[in-house]
DNA sequence: CATGAATGAGGGTTCATTCAT
DNA sequence: TATGAATGAACCCTCATTCAT
């Protein structure tokens, strides 16, 4: 609380004149940096029902974008580094952001297949298998300071949708 | 600490004959707790180059049995969230367990194509291809408390095989 | 002090404007909501030489419907909760209403030995008999939630009544 | 808490390896300064029931010096002070120390209402008669500062048994 | 080798008071 | 006359660390 009080130049006192506890700090500072994104995953993912797949490159390329971005990232790093000791934030980010976003991808995985588009599979491992890479590169990244493959995300995500869309197989 | 102490049946003051601070309890605890499993699949990759393939199902398989139980994920868990207090510890993880694991990973990897088991892609993007849904699922898990697809390891990796190995583009 | 300004449909700082502090703002506070019922007694006593006894007796009966009122008894709870921290406060509580109130009772006492009504015995031991009860009993009412005598005031003072008069020795 | 600490030459974190909380200490500070009393006046009124009535006056007696000790009395001002704010104080205290003191005193009332030393009355109602006074006086002499009458417990005993056995209406 | 006792620095939070407007 | 915004000092409490024994 200090820190933030002192980087919003204010005392730690004035911090509950606009918020009545710690918690709802970090609410309000989760819904700020990243409830747009998963409210945005959710219009984009509406709007795609022409084309679904394309769709879901975009929503992939998008997220690929924002967890390069150290200060987004932060977020998630934040929740998971409290949700020991503040359950309720880790309630709200579920609950606010990753739900939403789930939602989203959920939605257009299930219209590609409904197109025909991708074949079908379990959506929950769909799900994982596009965004649990780019999650774990993102830790990869910011939290093990590794060589990253997020500096190039368009290339990342190219990658991945070889590996997803064509399979590991080698090729008859 | 305190709590460490209890555990181990000593005082507080106790713990620090052993270890100079917290940070070094921590990394002997990674050390105890996850160290021996990054070995082990480093051995497991090193003897299973007759059918690397297998191998990479066996470490994954593996990997998933590992993650589900909280008190093994409760330590990636912990390096995340002090990693911004305690870089020293992110290293100290990423030099132990990760780059272990990775290098683990990769050599059965690079065997498999080798062998033609599987094609020729960027080793990064499929070490991420088969680690990073893992990783997430167990966030989802044990930080949001989701419904899992964990308690059932066996499924999760034959569906995520299934997605890498086939692909997502419907079969002709 | 905020909820005062809320009660008083003003602004905290509002305050401020007719009171120079938290001090002064509590005397006021006991001058509004006590000082008008000392001052009535006073009247009271000087009103009712008459019959001093009976004057006696209304007195108590007014002054065990008073502290039967949790808001009017919390002005003495208050003064004594503060008077260790801010010691004008007791001193004005007793300047301007114990003061006033001990004045009226021994008048009307005096009156009443002068009268005959009751015997000679010393005036302030006779002040204490009378209100010592009354004040013990709202302490435990109101402070430790006993089960309390003051929901009938009427019948609190005729016992205490009885028992100063006629005294606890059996009769002959 | 501070204050605390700083007498007892410790810091105020050393507090909190002797007591789990602030409330703790209260409670441990009421139980060692008042509770021995408590417990002395239930002792005393058990074995006085050859002749109730002397250990009435032993009780009133020794009472009048307690609540003579500004350290003593120190006790129930701060109970008060705080009932508003810890409920759990003014339990405590009710409890351990106000009912202890109460059943001790209608004991011995009652017995001596047997034995005919004093005549049939409300118990409540004699209780309030005998402490009420007493409390009174304290309270105007440690919390108001008034000329007191507790210098010479001796002689305030004596002028409060005279009013309540022998009554205040003029004697025949 | 081990501990009980202690603490300084920090945690989140409240509150009487101030001041520019 | 009135306020919204702000704060310093205090509140109770926790924790990694130290040290005499």
């Amino acid at each position: 609380m200090e820190d933030i009080a002192k980087r919003a130049g204010l005392s730690k006192a004035a911090i509950y004149l606009y918020f009545p506890s710690k918690v709802a700090v970090l609410e309000a500072l989760i819904e700020a940096k990243v409830g747009p994104l998963a409210a945005g995953a959710q219009t984009l993912s509406a709007s795609g029902i022409a084309d679904p797949l394309m769709t879901l490159r975009m929503l992939a390329t998008m997220a690929a974008h924002r967890i390069a971005d150290p200060n987004l990232f932060a977020v998630p790093r934040l929740v998971i580094g409290i949700s020991g000791r503040f359950p309720e934030i880790a309630k709200y980010y579920r609950e606010h952001v990753v739900e939403k976003a789930r939602a989203a991808l959920e939605t257009v995985i299930e219209a590609a297949m409904a197109k025909g588009q991708i074949r079908r599979v379990d959506t929950n491992a769909v799900v994982r298998a596009f965004i649990g890479p780019l999650f774990f590169e993102a830790m990869w990244t910011h939290v093990l300071n590794g060589e990253t493959a997020l500096n190039n995300p368009q290339k990342l995500i190219e990658q991945q949708f070889d590996v997803l869309l064509s399979g590991l197989e080698p090729r008859a």
